[in-house]
DNA sequence: GCGTTAACTTGAACGCGGTTCACTTTTTGA
DNA sequence: TCAAAAAGTGAACCGCGTTCAAGTTAACGC
């Protein structure tokens, strides 16, 4: 029977279970070692056998919420793939997933590793990209002028756009949009966006 | 001789001016009170009575940096107003600010105040606004169709839209744009959305 | 089984860093 | 010139991530 590495995966799922739990109701910012390790019922030092920092359980919950986030994205957009309509249900469904997960949806952008040139493991890259991916495929078939590098950048640009206006709305930010508001805006932006990539593909 | 106020004023200034070179130096997470009050000069207690707190230097020295980008986007665009120049005008400003200035540019957008939900002094507030504010005369002449709210409404957005391209460019997040091709991108980007507010006014 | 060894568990202790505080020094107003 | 108020000072406080020495438990060869 071979519990070693049994219970050693029980803890560090209930430590991203205890974590995920309180980031979700007091957000990261208030994350304490402490009351994680008391959430998952052991002491504080077993954090560091299973994980190796506080930051490293951050990354597990986080890539957690991104596989959530992919899957709400990948519903949303029914396969039969219609020209501009999976962009409005991508983003549509990108901006439920952001009100209705606030603050482990915060977590994703707000986590910063302490050295700021180091970058993170590749599974949780890997993860992240999930956001740009579903962006390719329709964006393709507007613009099938775009080899596939420049489909990439392109992508990333498009996501980076909305998910700008929905960052600053969720933080209730200065210059941000009214969260009520947030998804007609979104709409509207998408719009553009699609308008836009319609008469750069013609011209 | 009323030398009460005006050395407390230059105290003041002596720890916003160490506060921002450390910021600028090692970015805003590696900001501490003890470095600050060194550089400035004073005991590790003297910033307490100058500011209320850390957080409130940091918003000094945020609101001094708006005040640096809002004039380097006056600066951009050349007052004698064409139709859809000064939105590129504005975003390649944006854009050149933020590589300027990638650490001070950062802590406007990385800093939190401790408790989620008091917010930010008024004339933070105002400081802020100015972003928002020079892309409303430009969009107004684009969409004479919008009344005033939805006019403040959709400058937002655009802000937005464009400040989370150079946001995830900048700190080299995952999902972000290359930054070498951030100005590219973020032209396409306008143009776009330039575009797409021209066929809405139309239709 | 049994002993040896390696891994895990534990909570006290460490170190960093923001904030406070008792104390001294300076400025103010009469 | 003097009492009261403000500012300056750095040691001490405390929250919190991380480490460590000690005790406990699983793993494996005999």
């Amino acid at each position: 029977m071979s519990t070693r590495a049994e219970k050693r995966a029980e803890l560090q799922e209930k430590l991203i279970a205890a974590a995920e739990g309180l980031i979700a109701e007091k957000g990261l910012l208030n994350l304490k070692a402490r009351e994680v390790t008391g959430r998952a019922g052991c002491a504080l030092g077993g954090l560091y056998n299973a994980f190796d920092d506080l930051d490293t359980l951050i990354v597990h919950v986080n890539s957690r919420t991104l596989v959530r986030l992919g899957a709400a994205l990948k519903a949303a957009v029914p396969d039969g793939a219609a020209p501009e309509a999976p962009f409005q249900a991508l983003a549509a469904a990108y901006v439920d997933f952001a009100r209705g997960n606030r603050r482990l949806w915060s977590a994703l952008f707000e986590h910063r590793l302490p050295d700021e040139d180091v970058d993170w493991p590749d599974w949780h890259m890997k993860n992240h990209a999930v956001l740009v991916e579903m962006i390719i495929g329709p964006l393709a078939q507007m613009r099938p002028d775009l080899p596939p590098d420049a489909l990439l950048l392109r992508a990333r640009t498009i996501f980076a756009a909305v998910h700008g206006v929905v960052h600053m709305s969720m933080q209730k930010s200065v210059v941000g949009v009214p969260r009520d508001l947030l998804a007609g805006e979104v709409e509207a932006l998408v719009e553009s966006l699609a308008r836009g990539a319609e008469a750069a593909r013609g011209g």
